[in-house]
Order: structure tokens, then C-alpha cells, then sequence
DNA sequence: GTGGTCTAGACCACC
DNA sequence: GTGGTCTAGACCACC
């Protein structure tokens, strides 16, 4: 299973559900129509409650991440514009940000991060091309 | 005041004022040896809970971002090696791979993220210059 | 065919079938006496459970916009009186107030929201002349 | 209070609270600022159970009608632009249009249709003219 | 005190 | 079988 939780993180349960799935959309692991194990199956299989696993999914639902398309199942929707995606990049850029910060009191140069980031792309891309081969 | 925080947002209160103080240190508006002002004024001054200035005086204390000396103040400390170094480096990168997964479901390629990386980098480091001058 | 369904809708699919009947009605494309096919041909051309239009069928003819002749078939019946028609003026009217609510908070006026339902209006009646012509 | 609750309507229970919120802003019953009643006191008020009062409140956030001050309370936030406007207005149109096919069903013109549409808008006036007096 | 999260278990509509 | 909703009751972070 492509899809892993961990009780002891401070980030709930649910909102690592949704990036895990997130996740494994942007690593190729599942696809557009791909369908999505159903909520109680889920939470079976984690050791969660089903209610966690169904928030989850309405997250990625109102995300249009997934499509639920009633009494048959969950599926990966394909992907589209988001009408909040100004501030999706707002959000982005004051992450980046704040690793500027967080770079500056690890003794980091600007141009360290930068190196730092250069070389996450590429170990992500490595990573991303072991699926398709 | 180079110190601000918004009570509606979701981060918590002590973390803005944390991140607030590193943040001007790393943008050189304060500098080892300058004086924070008391728990209790800070407060007063912008109006928070007296508890939550100490929590966050104490987290940087425990950042070793400022040093608190008893019966004479607080101080932005020297800055040096960080004994939890690798872990925060590991957090940032970590970081760097939800940023990969976002800009995915932004439509947003990894060079596109490269990119808004650089330029975000550029507007900090112009931003910096202008205190300096 | 004038009907189409789409199962991602949170509309419940049976309630799809029933309103797309009620508008070809409604735009003149069936009339009064045309025949409806029979359940489980509808369900094949549409890739629908039986029961999903049979339930449809049901709700049609309770509200007696169709009429099921046993042995016969199934046909668009004659606009009449209806019992419950004082009823459904008032939800008609409790919908009219729930758009007010929706329309101040997307910041429209209600001359703003009167202006878009003439606009609507016109743009129905354009719709359904073609047809007539 | 200006909040009710039907259990025995069809919808939602979180989301009858979430309009009634909505409503209420609308008709100027509640005004930018003011604070709403803790999610557990208005459970017990009105004879939910917290959860749900929480859901309906994160949703109204979710929307920005409210803003969630941490560990101060909820309140009713200013009025400005959202990203979705455009899907809004759009649901806006396609519900008139289903009024539209309605109001043939019940043997109601589009005139008299837009005849009870301005009657209930004056109405609506009417009633929050009342508020202000 | 304030909202947020989670499990447990029941019930429901829809397909 | 499928997801959605709700109550009950516990625990938590934050202010």
C-alpha cells in the first residue's frame, strides 16, 4: 500500500490522509479513473475510524483530487484549474519564505537552500522515474 | 515595531512571535546583543496573553535564538552550531517534497516550482539589501 | 436522446432521470401522449441500474407527469391541476429566499440576482423558441 | 436565538446550522464582528451534539462567513471576494433554471414565475427593513 | 474556556 | 456495498 500513517505526528490523521494520497497522485503511484479503496476497507486496513477516512476523503473531494461517484466507489478525478489557485501560490511562496528564515539559523546561504532545493527536485524526478520504468 | 501577528490565523500565536523574532534576525533588523523588550511589555504592547510571549521567549531560548540573562534581560544570542542540526535540515527538505507534491496538484512543474524558488529567494535577498543601505 | 445523467453529480442519480423528464416536458421536446421506454431499456442506453429509473418512473408518476398503462407502456400524461400545488409554490418560494441568502454573500444585490433570473428567464425562453420553430 | 433546526428535514443537520448562520448575516440579524455562541454552548442550546455544531462552524469558516480566533472564540468576519464566485453564480443559474421547469409543472407562466420571484424579494426588503427600524 | 480531533457504534440514502 | 451523518464521550493544543 502506497499510503502510511503516523499516530504520533502532530499533523491529524485525516490531513495525512489527504497528502498521502496527494502524494501518490503526484508520484504517478495512482491515476486519473484509478479507484480509491473504499472508506471502511481503509480504515480497516490503517486502524483507523472509518469516520477519519471519510473526512479525509470529502477533503480530497472538495479538493477535486477524488471523484465520489455514489454507491460505487472513490475515484482519482483528473486534474484541472482550482479556483483558489492564486492562493494556493500565495501560500507556497510564504513557505518558501520561512525556509529562508529557518535556512538563516541553520547557517545556511541563501544559495546553500537553493542547492538544498535543486537537489530535492532531482532526487523527487529519480524517484518519480523508478515508477515509469 | 518589526513585530506583528494576526490572531486569526490557524498557526498558533507563540509560533507567529517565534517565527516573528527569527525572522528579523535573519533579516538583519535585529542583531546579537540587542535588547528583546520584557515578557510582560511585549504583551502589553501588542496585546497578548503575558503567557504566550513567555512560551515563545522560551522556545527561542531553546533554539538557542535568544539568551535570557536573570535580573538583566533577554538578548538575541550569538549565532553557532545547532546540536539538532541534521534534523531540521531533514524537516526542511521534507518540507521542499510537500512543496513538489503541491505545485502537482497546482499544474505547476517542477521547473515552474524551481523557478518562483529563485524569485522568492531574489525578492528576500532585495528586500535584505535595502536594510543594509 | 434528451436525457443525460452525470453520476459524479451529488444530485442522486433517480432524481437525475426525474428532473431531466420534467425539463424535456418543460421544453417541449415530449408531449402529452408521447411514450416513455420501457424501464429496463432506458437503464441499458443509459448504463443505469433498473431500479435507479424504475424508482424515477415512480416519483414521475406520483407526480403525475407520466402515466404507466399496465401492458401498454409508459407516456407523458396531461398537464393537470395538481393536489400538492400549493406546496410546492411554497418551496418554490423557500428556494427563491435561499438565493437571496447565497446572492448577499456572493456580494450581488438583489436587483443584482432579479437582473440575473430576467437574464435567465430570457435566455429559456430563446432556448426553448428554437424548438418551436 | 435566530437559529433553528428541523431534524426532520432532509437536509443536513450541520448544514441547516451552517444557513442559518448564512441567513442570518444576510438579514442583518448579525453583523461583522459580533460573536457567535462557543460550539458547545450552542450544542447544548439548541440540542446537537458538539461535533456537528463544529462541522456547520469549520464549514462557515471554510466559506469565510466566520473567523475562528484561537481559544478567544468565533465571529462573524467582513465581507469580501471568493475564489469560487464564478461556480457560485453558475449553481445560482442552474437552480432558476430548474424553478423554471418547475413552474411549468405547476402550470405557472415565466411571468408569473418572475412575478413571485420580485414579490418575494420585496418581501425579503420588507423583512430586513424591519431589522433596521 | 475555546475549538479541533479521534474512536465507537448506530442509522440512513443511494445504487 | 458505498459514502454520509449523527450522537456520545474522550483527549488535546492553545489562550
Amino acid at each position: 500500500m502506497w499510503l502510511s500513517v503516523d499516530p504520533r505526528s502532530p499533523k491529524p490523521v485525516y490531513q495525512q490522509v489527504v497528502e498521502g494520497v496527494k502524494e501518490a497522485v503526484a508520484r504517478g503511484l495512482v491515476a486519473c479513473g484509478d479507484r480509491l479503496p473504499p472508506v471502511r476497507e481503509l480504515a480497516t486496513t490503517m486502524t483507523l475510524n472509518h469516520n477519519t477516512v471519510a473526512r479525509a476523503y470529502q477533503e480530497l473531494e472538495r479538493e477535486r483530487v477524488i471523484e465520489v461517484v455514489r454507491g460505487r466507489g472513490t475515484f482519482i478525478a483528473a486534474s484541472g484549474p482550482r479556483p483558489d489557485r492564486e492562493d494556493r501560490v500565495r501560500a507556497l511562496t510564504a513557505g518558501m519564505r520561512e525556509m529562508l528564515v529557518e535556512a538563516h539559523h541553520l547557517q545556511m546561504s541563501d544559495d546553500d537552500l537553493l542547492a538544498l532545493f535543486r537537489a530535492t527536485v532531482d532526487a523527487w524526478r529519480r524517484e518519480r522515474g523508478l515508477v515509469g520504468s
